[in-house]
DNA sequence: GTCATCATGTAAGCCGTTACATGATTGC
DNA sequence: GCAATCATGTAACGGCTTACATGATGAC
């Protein structure tokens, strides 16, 4: 789901293209890599839906100046932010042929993207991707969320448990070995799910006895 | 890569493709679906490359009795069979319409069984398949696979490291415990070959200093 | 006699890739 | 001025899925 990472990138920042492959890879360490030509074409597509739109037209490309990398606070960010915008307007020439392009996510875009995220598929390439962008869910809808993926992998295991039984014995010891790091794996995903889910818990029960129901929803 | 999953399973027992769906599915505890709509094309295509052949015409289903399923050791599993073929053979009327049909792997099909196992891509989809059916290896080739993996890994961890730098903060909760977690994960990964690896390396001295050297390439 | 399961296949389409083509900018 | 990198795009193709179509067999 392509348009998830690029939605979810572009709620927190307007990127042009090959900025925003960067950081789909380095959201979930190059296991989900996009390649320019199904970047660009979802780029396009979300564009003529309306999701996303052109920010900065063709300009001269600068690197460092749109992506704003780096950790600063808020409003050091905007401030620099508002400098640079100065200094790009002055150098900014337009040059004939090809240049950035700087997509920003539309009020569509918003609701697309909200869209997505609640879909309850939650298969081992999609999940990850939410829960890089969960923090845009209300508490409630990410609790269920962590809870449907922990089900599912429950699930599995269960399957697998009663796979053994029946495959038995007549197996070489790397399918054994191969299995049971399987086994260990869904375990070890279940354990962190499971301290999200709590901490989740915690979080909402911590609102709920404040009473501040509606802080975690910054929509 | 559906083709390896097949010849994989082929090479050890003739299976017919609705089986084969099911042993698929078991191999990697449903991380690795195949559907009908790839797996008889795929089965189509190797018959036609010369890499299995029908071994046995359409002919009546009757469950339990091909695949040979359930715990018998060599043997006993060798007389059942026998057994059960007399049956068959007395058994068997060719119906109008559609049957069974299995399949067996050729002198070909465990060529290119070989071929693609040596082949070097290790990819998350493709190494655990290839772990499954590494039995079929030399054990130098075998070891090779593991540490073309484990160093794989590595290289993905060291650059998470690096890029765990250059992101710096500014990054949220959930963001922060999916890339731990993805951390997490290839190290029990790497942990793991390391352990198969060192093994497959003392089982090879082993068998260096007995001086056996064939014993492990039942090719 | 009918329903679930077993069993094989085809067609349309989705989603992604690789390979190709183009050109701008920066550093040396 | 030349190479590396930045940057955007297109075209062909690959592999797999879903949905559809068909039919046999066994259990009740």
């Amino acid at each position: 789901m392509i348009e998830l990472a690029i939605l979810g990138l572009l709620r927190e920042q307007d990127l042009h293209g090959y900025e925003l492959k960067k950081r789909i890879q380095e959201l979930h360490g190059s296991r989900l890599t996009v390649s320019f030509g199904s970047l660009y074409p979802a780029l396009a597509r979300l564009e003529a839906a309306g999701a996303v739109k052109t920010v900065e037209a063709r300009s001269v490309a600068r690197p460092g100046t749109i992506p704003a990398t780096g950790s600063l606070s808020g409003e050091a960010n905007a401030f620099f932010a508002r400098r640079r915008a100065l200094a790009d307007r002055d150098r900014d020439r337009v040059t004939a042929g090809r240049g950035r392009k700087v997509y920003g996510i539309t009020d569509e875009g918003h609701q697309y993207l909200d869209e997505l995220l609640d879909d309850p598929t939650t298969d081992d390439k999609t999940f990850p991707l939410k829960v890089a962008f969960c923090r845009y869910l209300p508490a409630e809808r990410r609790l269920e969320l962590f809870e449907r993926r922990r089900s599912q992998l429950a699930g599995v295991l269960a399957g697998e448990r009663t796979n053994r039984r029946r495959v038995g014995d007549r197996i070489d010891q790397y399918l054994r070995s191969l299995r049971e790091h399987d086994t260990e794996s869904i375990q070890h995903d279940i354990t962190w799910l499971d301290r999200l889910i709590d901490e989740e818990r915690q979080s909402l029960a911590t609102i709920n006895r404040d009473g501040q129901g509606q802080e975690d929803h910054p929509s």
